[in-house]
DNA sequence: GTACGTGCAAAGGTTTTGCATGGCG
DNA sequence: CGCCATGCAAAACCTTTGCACGTAC
């Protein structure tokens, strides 16, 4: 289900700001801040706000969509798509490996069902110190 | 290993402010935002300033010792102590629970070893819908 | 005594809101 | 045509910084 799909879902317009948004989200190969959001939704939508910016990401964060986290340096905001994300975060550099294969997936059952939760993604952050910064 | 030892161990003075806000972070049952850490810390050291809780805060997250996050409903920032973190959080009604028993300990090796980091602490929250909220 | 830490207040930056206009359905 | 969405600009908010004073070691 596309993030297009999911507004419409909720009945939301598919306004071309919006499009916009949608196509910076889906296409971002790292998780931006709202100043990056708006700078490359402009490449698309010139006249893109920088409330319409947030505007929607509250919608699409109210929806489950997406999700605001902190970069490991404590930074501003950034979007990060509701898919499941598995981040190595060096605490010395600050640097961000992604791995893709999912280490968690049936524990992910495993445990929604104990609570009771019917769970449909999630965030795994390991902290440590990578090779060059290692103590 | 407490984080007024961490302090000290990078020769880091222990003041009463900063001791003030240790203990807050130390027995707060959840996240917690600036705001209330300053309220809170107040309580104990009345002279507290807001400056005072962002430079503590900055050099705990520097030294590793705990780490800013989103809670579920985007808002403001939270501290996190820098021990491993189980949550699930409610798409719906924006509940977090928390669960104390890791479920992936042993990963946290086997993960870093393939990538070469020594890994210290991990963050692991599953997005989904409680029984009550569940569509 | 010196270097580090603090509080205050001001500066800086980011997020949110109000309102009139424009566009979607 | 009505309602939702937008852009602009101002307001509100949170975080950071400069500086003079205190305090730890």
């Amino acid at each position: 289900m596309t993030l297009a799909e999911r507004l419409q879902a909720a009945h939301y317009q598919l306004t071309a700001p919006r499009r916009a948004l949608l196509q910076v989200l889906e296409t971002s190969e790292r998780h931006l801040t709202a100043a990056e959001l708006l700078e490359r939704g402009r490449a698309i939508y010139p006249a893109l706000s920088r409330a319409t910016v947030y505007r929607t990401l509250e919608i699409l964060a109210a929806l489950g969509a997406l999700r605001l986290i902190y970069d490991a340096s404590g930074a501003p905001r950034v979007a990060c798509i509701a898919e499941s994300h598995h981040h190595l975060i060096c605490l010395g550099c600050g640097e961000t490996f992604h791995f893709d294969d999912c280490p968690i997936s049936n524990l992910e059952e495993q445990i929604g069902e104990r609570f009771g939760f019917s769970v449909s993604s999630h965030l795994l952050e390991l902290y440590g110190f990578c090779q060059a910064c290692r103590p």
